[in-house]
DNA sequence: CGTCCAGGTCTAC
DNA sequence: GGTAGACCTGGACGC
């Protein structure tokens, strides 16, 4: 696959992407790279494809599960991800309350008008990654209103980027690995208290961190276990009790079941 | 053309 | 703590 990142410095680069095997893969990357652009570039990709997220204790639990050792099997959950937790953030709030093909329309359009560019071969359009925090912070009301068309969302994602743009939220450091990891919970407290940010936002993001603990339940999760399971009264406390198991993969569990017929 | 609602959240009871 | 209404947008539907 094709994949455009933005680099610290501005600009962005391109690089196609070709899988090895399910934890590591081969960049080639379109234009001009110094070794410390290399290497960002080669930190961001890994993020995206979790190329070093450690899922053995989820492997040992799935096993024993007839409806998930598949995912065992096939070494399965790297589910792909944004180039930061700021972008996964601003992406989640842009498919709440709204159909999928708004919620691309709407991250169309911010990378379309603000991302930065990245050089392409002769011939092909070039590409953009998604904006920094810094450059939506900035953006008025015209923008999210008149071109991304965002509505209510608006002022949410224009305030969580002004947080995170003055340093007033760090999202970063919320994902799993990071140094000062947090509990899953505190995680949740500061997510649930980012404006436009609920519980299937919360849920959701928290998958993007590597925090597997939680199950998003929404409009398609619900319905589709439903029908999957046949089980069509079968409310989320019984979801959640049937993956209770999984503890801190009980997201990812229940993920894999419903998008199994996915691959 | 009006109504409903989609991979919800916020506010006000 | 639990729940009704409002909320931008736009595509799907019924009339």
């Amino acid at each position: 696959m094709l994949l455009t990142v933005a680099l610290r410095g501005g600009g962005a680069r391109t690089m196609r992407v070709t899988a090895h095997s399910n934890t590591a893969a081969l960049l080639e990357v379109f234009g001009d790279l110094r070794p410390a652009e290399a290497a960002e570039v080669v930190q961001t990709v890994c993020r995206m494809l979790r190329l070093e997220e450690d899922l053995s204790g989820f492997y040992l639990r799935a096993e024993h599960d007839p409806d998930l050792s598949w995912a065992a099997d096939e070494d399965a959950g790297r589910i792909l991800r944004s180039a930061s937790a700021f972008e996964d953030v601003i992406k989640t709030i842009c498919t709440t309350n709204c159909t999928w093909s708004a919620t691309e329309r709407m991250v169309e359009a911010l990378v379309s008008e603000l991302g930065p560019i990245a050089p392409s071969l002769s011939g092909s359009a070039p590409r953009r990654a998604f904006p920094a925090a810094s450059v939506l912070a900035e953006q008025n009301e015209d923008f999210y209103s008149g071109v991304m068309r965002a509505g209510y969302r608006g002022q949410y994602i224009r305030a969580i980027s002004v947080a995170v743009a003055n340093g007033t939220v760090n999202l970063e450091e919320l994902t799993r690995e990071h140094p000062a990891a947090l509990a899953d919970r505190e995680v949740e407290n500061l997510l649930l208290s980012l404006p436009g940010v609920g519980p299937y936002a919360t849920a959701h993001i928290m998958m993007m961190l590597g925090r597997f603990s939680r199950l998003v339940f929404d409009s398609w999760t619900v319905p589709k276990y439903r029908n999957l399971t046949g089980r069509h009264r079968i409310t989320t406390k019984g979801i959640e009790r049937r993956f209770r198991r999984y503890g801190e993969y009980a997201g990812l569990a229940f993920w894999l079941y419903l998008t199994r017929d996915w691959l």
